[in-house]
DNA sequence: AACCGCCTTGGTCCATGGTATAATTCGGCT
DNA sequence: AGCCGAATTATACCATGGACCAAGGCGGTT
């Protein structure tokens, strides 16, 4: 078959409705994947972390828990081997482009009909990047955009994690704990991802973060 | 006359078009009154700390140099004494209730045609506080927004503009610079302002103003 | 085997952040 | 005049943050 091995799958969108609708697109293109479903991001992570041989995602871009692109930024960065594919509601160009610009490896836009969305993932599956045909990604980019996003790329996939701690408020010991490792580690951490993000300060860091985050990083709201 | 002394009055609108038709609507019911016009916020500060005596203030909610409620709280904070009336394009619910919670004493849609506009311009001069008759402010606002807004508006004005300063990332040497005065002082407004807001840290102090202020206080990049 | 990047840790050293306390000034209010 | 809140300043003290240096383990690459 043309379609190379696509065992495992999960569709994370915090719609039941359309979890299902995807689910069918994709079982007729390949009856043979076992499909997972997450309707929350912690429950996305959560069964990563129990199982990561996973060969697709299908990431809703605004879930319960996520918001923005951290989602995005997050499983590319822990993951960095398991495509992921970006379901969303907004498919304006400047979202597919940042959408792909952090690792996507397509963009299926909700207003799909079955048909489409059919051809759409077989598309993924075979490995090619899908986008919507009528989309224009020549516009130019914001600079303050790009520039930060090169650089948080760079990151490990334990910096992103720890800018994500960053930007709920906890501090290093906090990290530290949550994360199992010494004081020692966290700080190593910040003063790299400082240094990589180009800001001087944990305030700046996590300002610059939510600016390309588009918002929060994760919902918890510390206490306030 | 009915209406009470409206001397002077500023629009605050970076759409050039916009301003002449509101300083026209506001001309035909107050045809004394001196009219100022601001195109950023930046602007408009500028010509309030230059000469405060102002007797109302039309404020676009999207303006260059501020997004979000920040500028309402800031105005209302450092001149609770100048009614300030948001003139804005999104007119949904959310956005008028918001805005009302957060001292402003009318709120007028853009849509507006020039008949309406005037109305309500008429209304807010004689100091009644005009929302479109289509409002339903009844739903359930969201609490932890409630909640963090009214400890927003125990803030002295100083610290409203301290606020601003750690929203920028900037350091508490900095800030003291900025406002001219010792280091000391700057301390003891974050300590008030960490206390008030239920934080802990300035970086939890930047996630709840960013929450609130939906964004951004301020446009500036810190170097990024 | 040698190399490299990531994660980890320890320690030192200094800057910054933040609390507590207290005192002063000023303007507004009663 | 007296009271009060806002703003300011200072001092001392402790916690946190962050830079710098050094080093070991680990997995993947050449």
């Amino acid at each position: 078959m043309t379609t190379p091995a696509i065992n495992r799958l999960v569709i994370a969108d915090d719609h039941p409705l359309f979890r299902d609708a995807l689910r069918q697109a994709v079982a007729s293109v390949a009856a043979s994947a076992k499909i997972d479903e997450a309707g929350s991001f912690d429950e996305l992570t959560a069964q990563l972390e129990q199982d990561s041989d996973v060969d697709l995602i299908l990431l809703d871009l605004t879930m319960p828990g996520i918001s923005g692109f951290s989602g995005l930024i997050y499983l590319r960065a822990q993951y960095p081997a398991i495509p992921v594919v970006v379901v969303s509601a907004s498919d304006d160009n400047a979202t597919i482009r940042r959408s792909l610009d952090f690792g996507a490896s397509g963009f299926i836009p909700k207003r799909f009909g079955v048909e489409t969305l059919r051809d759409a993932i077989t598309k993924v599956m075979d490995g090619d990047v899908f986008i919507p045909p009528d989309t224009d990604l020549s516009a130019a980019a914001d600079p303050d955009m790009t520039r930060l996003r090169d650089r948080l790329v760079t990151l490990t996939p334990q910096q992103v994690r720890v800018l994500m701690m960053l930007s709920e408020g906890l501090l290093n010991k906090q990290i530290a704990y949550e994360l199992g490792v010494s004081e020692a580690t966290i700080k190593a951490h910040v003063s790299a991802i400082l240094q990589k993000l180009g800001v001087e300060s944990r305030t700046q860091a996590v300002i610059a973060a939510a600016k390309i985050a588009g918002g929060q990083w994760k919902q918890g709201t510390p206490t306030v």
